[in-house]
DNA sequence: TGTACATCAGTGAACGCGCGTTCACTGATGTAC
DNA sequence: TGTACATCAGTGAACGCGCGTTCACTGATGTAC
């Protein structure tokens, strides 16, 4: 660690940063969260990590290359949050409504980050891949494969694991509006009405029974 | 109508415009859906309607209000392909799923427009309040009461229409990603898969009975 | 019916701004001998 | 251990750009008499 044997006081950063890309990265996710997505410039970045405009372009091709680590990371801390609340869960019907509640928490908590994370996909027209593989998708469908006692076909375990995961999408994007208010104070709160939506999710299905 | 007795040739606009509010939120549009979100500035906006970059402010306070009357008459169109989808429905059941997939085609057929009507939104942290009054929102949500015969509560009616509204929102968003273009063949093309997800939006429901 | 005049809805030039990116440069680091 | 040198990772000034908005203006319209 060669910056190390650096005399620098607390505040003088030596001329070689030593680690520069997560320095921009967290100062990227810094900005976001308190600026929001529009102030995300490749200049304010530079600007808020404490060196030159040019500086970044020593470790991204431009700008895109930089949102796009800011969006992995994003997804990578999603992951977490999913695996956490699932390990938390006592049986596979907690285990469900606590991987929906822990997915709208992660986005109303970093909701700058969230967008970032979807606007980067829709670039591409699709999701990061490892997501399906092994990431966050992966932990819904598991779970509700698990649910199902592994009976479930491949396309209806697909299906479910996309409603399932639309629902939670939409759900985080609404939380925030002040429409509900109203309601959520009605039921006592935002997690009740979390997870009262969770479960009104299968209304329809039940109706179709009735 | 003082404009028509002007002589002007079809490609001479006369001085005066006539109607330029309306003719500034259809370049608008026109410019949503050729070029996407990120291309939508006031001076394009003027461009495309044939006008001065100063033009629009006599129109509108700024950009900001612009955009407020583009996303307006998103959600009038909105309204108005969920109440064609539910006239044409034969029954409840089939009511509910065809109002699912025209909102979700609405989304599909206007990706930006959909995309600015959500982002005014959140602007705000509210959606738009004729929605909840008699928009398309509503139509949702009596929908849903109808198909219960009227005998869910205030409050699950109120979260039932919102779990809809999330799956149909979530599903908006997701049905571009190329990750689901095996599953969507697998099953037929993209209406079964949009039928599909949203039947298995009733299976958390289903497996609880099981 | 004609005319003076207030008002409305445009024009086009200009403002300052922050942006992404490039450039020639320089200070710091690591390595070969 | 010391020194020459290639390489790496910064600097800061500059580029051209499109943006939102303002300004003094002017052409067209409608109205009072």
């Amino acid at each position: 660690m060669p910056w190390m044997t650096q005399t620098a006081t607390s505040e003088a950063r030596p001329y070689h940063h030593g680690d520069l890309s997560r320095a921009l990265v967290e100062a990227a996710r810094r900005i976001l969260e308190t600026e929001g997505p529009s102030a995300l410039s490749l200049r304010a970045v530079a600007r808020e990590a404490g060196v030159s405009p040019a500086a970044p372009y020593h470790h991204f091709k431009d700008k895109g290359e930089l949102l796009d680590a800011v969006a992995h990371e994003g997804w990578a801390a999603l992951d977490a949050a999913l695996t956490e609340a699932r390990l938390k869960a006592a049986d596979s019907q907690e285990r469900m409504t606590g991987l929906g509640v822990a997915y709208v928490r992660f986005a109303r908590d970093n909701p700058a980050l969230y967008r970032v994370m979807y606007d980067c996909s829709r670039d591409k027209d699709a999701l990061p891949e490892q997501m399906k593989e092994e990431g966050a998708y992966c932990q819904v469908r598991n779970t509700i494969d698990e649910r199902s006692g592994g009976t479930a076909s491949p396309i209806d375990l697909e299906l479910a694991t996309i409603a399932a995961w639309c629902a939670g999408h939409g759900l985080a994007e609404m939380i925030s509006f002040k429409q509900f208010d109203p309601l959520k104070e009605a039921l006592g709160g935002e997690e009740a009405f979390l997870r009262g939506v969770f479960e009104h999710l299968g209304m329809f299905a039940k109706l179709d029974q009735a």
